[in-house]
RNA sequence: CGGGGUGUAGCUCAGCCUGGUAGAGCACUUGCUUCGGGAGCAAGGGGCCGGAGGUUCAAAUCCUCUCACCCCGACCA
């Protein structure tokens, strides 16, 4: 492609709208223009990328043996309510009405299309399992679009659906795509992490999250050291620390602590480590209040609480004046000694000896507390989240040995398996070698393609603009002529190595403007082409040619005659 | 949906408080010079100041109402 022929939209200045890199990067580049508030247009830049990506998707798909299919865009409201989602999904749900005054919704997911396609079509067990995928564009009326394509209302996804006779079945295609998933993010050539995720809502025995690690990104995930353990932060397991309870020192005793409250003002009025503090908080259980104790440096994870049997179903925290009632004092000094209320204490904290906790007494907090001798005994359980050096939980698989560390993740792809939700709802039923009717399990695959394109840039990206992965660059190779207009030999030289790249397979732009080699340089390296060859008058006399990396410090000379063989070895393919 | 904010040229923004002929930089067009990291000079095109009402001799500016967009929270590929 030659640039004079193609819109090369680059913008100097970020628009105002933009906050995140890929954002302000994919406007800047001109990939994307946005049309409403969440709804982006793809520009020929963008588009190759976003093509590229999903052409990885596809292979990996059919190469899986899933089988691609498209289905329709709108839906009727019927398939909505039959599968009870038309009043449960809420407003997400983009609804509207045709002339005849009939419901629709603009699709945010298929399971209904697809579960009534297969109920149809799909009737012995001998045609199971059976994989169907789509590469379509989603609406979903996000309470806030924002981040670009990141988190836009209207996407492309690849959605998947598995049929199958029995759980087993499920479960093997699930590995498959686990390894699919894992292939394709490999391909694309990004860093990322399988996670386990919660089943929550959605229900089923197993789900995991395909997280593109980034500094930017909205999960926080926890990843071991040493083996291949990954957990969103809110799933990770906290283990319960080594060894015994100490026993009891020193006597327990009452010390002021004027004014002070959280834990780092107490730990540090009584220089004491944060660690051997206890941090109490009330909640709503389902009968009454409930004390809930944490150890000082650490941080109560919701999702964990909101799962014990004792506690009210939304995690609610009680008011400064129900903490009064509770307790007889303010929020910041809480303890769990004499509370009348039950007690539930997080593993580490139930651990420790001669710690430090509120005295239930505005200004007082308590030193040498012990369970059982100064606190009754708590309920125990895993409260908190993980943080940076916990121990690996490791799967459940045994000892690893290895910490867990903290990082940031995008969420680019999700597996579940579904079971019978849609099926039975739906009844998909086929028959079974005994001529029995069976509800079919299912599962259910998805990857945000345009947000793969987004998170791509968000781990790669420097402050010259985007760096592509070779896999899903808009173009492989950037070639730069110095004096296109003015060198007849120049001109002559870099349309016959242009010519012959094409002819060799690579995605060449030539920037055969009548810019200035800095504008050029610049555009380039905004847009993010991997490779860049340099040709002017220079090095035609020395019969070579300049060579770059989009991640190298400076150049190299490359011979001219050997140019193709050198990318060959270079690019990525 | 709650909280905060912004709408003026294609983009980034000034002008608004204190009403009086709509501006700058970038981008775009033309010419000349320049030509390996976002050039210089000159000339030019481009605005219903988000929309509707009002106050006023006079409104981008003051008032009311609307619409759109952005940022912070709960959801998700």
């Amino acid at each position: 492609m030659r640039v004079s022929r193609f819109l090369l939209s680059t913008v100097r200045e970020t628009p105002a709208e933009a906050e995140t890199v890929s954002h302000k990067l994919m406007l800047r580049a001109g990939m994307i223009r946005k049309l409403a508030a969440g709804i982006y247009t793809w520009l020929p830049l963008g588009l190759r990328a976003l093509r590229k990506v999903e052409a990885i998707v596809r292979e990996e798909m059919n190469r899986a043996g899933a089988q691609e299919v498209l289905m329709p865009a709108v839906q009727p409201a019927e398939l909505w309510q039959e599968s009870g989602r038309w009043d449960r999904y809420g407003p997400e749900l983009l609804r509207l009405k045709d002339r005849h005054q009939r419901d629709f919704c603009f699709g945010p997911t298929h399971e209904e299309v697809i579960t009534d396609l297969i109920r149809r079509e799909i009737k012995s067990y001998r045609q199971l399992p059976a994989n169907f995928y789509q590469i379509q564009m989603k609406f979903r009326d996000e309470i806030r679009p924002r981040f670009g394509v990141m988190r836009a209302r209207e996407f492309l996804m690849k959605d998947a659906y598995s049929f199958h006779i029995n759980e087993a079945s499920l479960g093997e295609t699930y590995q498959v795509m686990h390894a699919t998933y894992s292939r394709i993010f490999q391909r694309v050539g990004l860093e990322f992490r399988p996670v386990a995720a919660d089943t929550g809502a959605i229900g089923g025995s197993h789900s995991h999250e395909f997280h593109v690690l980034a500094d930017s990104g909205e999960d926080a995930i926890a990843i071991c050291s040493k083996c291949e353990y990954a957990a969103n932060v809110e799933m990770a397991q906290a283990l319960p620390p080594m060894g015994k309870r100490p026993a009891p020192g020193q006597p327990m005793q009452a010390v002021d602590t004027p004014g002070k409250h959280s834990i780092e003002e107490v730990s540090r009025f009584l220089k004491i480590d944060p660690k051997r503090t206890v941090k109490t908080l009330l909640v709503k259980g389902t009968g009454g209040v409930i004390a809930l104790v944490l150890r000082g440096d650490h941080e109560l994870n919701e999702i964990k609480a909101a799962k014990l049997p004792q506690l009210a179903k939304p995690l609610v925290f009680v008011t400064p004046g129900e903490v009064e009632l509770a307790a007889g004092c303010e929020p910041g000094s809480i303890g769990p000694v004499g509370l009348k209320i039950p007690v539930i204490a997080d593993e580490s904290a139930a651990r420790l000896a001669d710690f430090v906790c509120g005295a239930n007494l505005n200004g007082k907090h308590l030193v040498n507390v012990n369970w059982g001798r100064d606190a009754t005994e708590p309920v125990v359980a895993d409260l908190r989240k993980v943080v940076e050096g916990d121990p690996c939980p490791d799967s459940g698989k045994g000892q690893c040995g290895g910490t867990l560390s903290i990082r940031r993740g995008i969420e680019v792809g999700h597996i579940f398996q579904l079971g019978t939700k849609y099926s039975e709802a739906m009844q998909a039923t086929v028959l079974d070698e005994a001529g029995q009717s069976v509800v079919m399990p299912m599962g259910c695959y998805g990857i945000g393609v345009s947000r793969v394109v987004a998170a791509a840039i968000e781990q790669n990206h420097d402050d010259n603009g985007i760096i592509w992965p070779d896999a899903i660059a808009p173009f492989q190779i950037a070639l730069v002529p110095i004096g296109y207009g003015k060198s007849e030999k120049v001109r002559e030289t870099v349309d016959k190595l242009y010519g012959e790249l094409v002819h060799a397979g690579f995605d060449v732009l030539l920037d055969d403007r009548d810019e200035r080699p800095g504008v050029i340089f610049a555009d380039m390296d905004l847009i993010g082409i991997p490779h860049r060859l340099v040709l002017g008058d220079k090095w035609l006399a020395k019969g070579a040619i300049e060579y770059k990396g989009r991640r190298d410090k400076a150049p190299r000379e490359v011979p001219l005659d050997q140019t193709i063989p050198f990318l060959g070895a270079q690019v990525k393919k």
